[in-house]
DNA sequence: TAGATTGTTAATCGATTAACAATC
DNA sequence: TAGATTGTTAATCGATTAACAATC
């Protein structure tokens, strides 16, 4: 795509697909911009707007097919494309991303997990293998993961993205709580911040009072 | 506040708060817009005009003091003035939010968690007690928690979001990656999506390429 | 006082909505 | 064909940035 996409149109990216796939399952097999957006609480043309950000995926009079709008979301989103993944503290947070989460669907494989907890060094999560964090940065130079997770205390979260980026880290999907300022503006930051969250919802409770 | 502040602007606001409370930990008493914005990476201008929404907090030719801000901005979310909340799972993701979230920190106190497994019923996490799914509804109706926390499996999030709507909750904080439409849309949600979050990342890796 | 920095108005920019010709 | 609905341009709306008088 030559124009820039903008951030609101990108997080809407996953609703869509997360929408379709769901009148997929309930085998509807096409959706107007109309119906979509009543469904997902957006106007008909936003959605027209949005997805013709990346293409003609359209018929005129007749709507978008589900299946073939639903696949393309997915490659504009690189689902198709697997990515691995290490993640980085293995307390509860990180225990239940890795036993629960599911990377595949999200194009993304789990590869490894650190810790310096020396009880948990050696084991297995789910079939993930727990190393010591003191070997990340040879692991990741030997082994080139595309993302990492960080799930540790956050006044580790400096240090370790300072790692995964010498190391060649393409993303980072932070749970720390804290605003990351990478020295490489090169790589995306997704965060993930339980406490922001919490207080917009105090905050719009009050509102409401 | 008599205009409508923008969502936009909402969001910030625990980005200001926790921002704040870094540079008070520091020991800095006064900060300009323009630092502050440097630090957050907004311009000067933008901080001034948020802060506006609420109230003239600044002194020309000064700045603004670090710790009146903070207070003020805490006083806008509502962190002092405690909530409760129930979790409804306590799998992986319900146990490590337990175990692991300040929720004092953010003007919240955890009373209850829910669950459909009687090997977890009866026991307590973190002090906190685990009741029987079924028992909601009347713990509601007695307590009038002020918010539940959905951790379950998505399935049956429309399902219990119901429950604690008919019981009076006054916002949910919502895990279950599926998009809630209430019935009733006084009660404000918050979606924690990990799984939209991880998309985003992949897309955003996928242009850097 | 002079310098700094706010609060606030005006200008700009970008995103959403509306409109409609194209066309399936 | 007639009806429906897209793709796309234009209009509107809202948010961000710039400018500057007020004032500490």
């Amino acid at each position: 795509m030559e124009k820039k996409v903008s951030q609101a149109v990108i997080r809407r990216l996953p609703r869509y697909h997360t929408h379709l796939r769901e009148l997929q399952d309930m085998g509807v097999t096409k959706i107007s911009s109309k119906d979509l957006g009543d469904k997902m609480g957006l106007t008909a043309s936003q959605v027209r707007q949005d997805l013709n950000c990346f293409g003609g995926f359209g018929q005129q009079g007749y709507g978008y097919p589900v299946d073939g709008l639903l696949e393309s979301i997915g490659q504009i989103l690189k689902l198709d494309q697997i990515k691995t993944a290490v993640i980085v503290g293995t307390g509860n947070l990180g225990r239940a991303i890795v036993n629960n989460f599911n990377f595949f669907s999200n194009g993304f494989k789990l590869v490894a997990a650190f810790d310096s907890d020396p009880a948990v060094i050696g084991t297995e999560i789910s079939g993930i293998p727990v190393y010591d964090v003191r070997q990340l940065r040879d692991y990741c130079t030997a082994n080139q993961p595309d993302v990492g997770v960080l799930t540790m205390p956050k006044k580790y979260a400096r240090e370790i993205a300072g790692i995964l980026c010498d190391c060649g880290i393409r993303g980072i999907w932070n749970f720390t709580n804290t605003d990351l300022h990478l020295d490489i503006d090169a790589v995306p930051v997704e965060n993930v911040h339980f406490a922001e969250s919490l207080m917009v919802l105090s905050y719009k409770i009050g509102e409401k009072k």
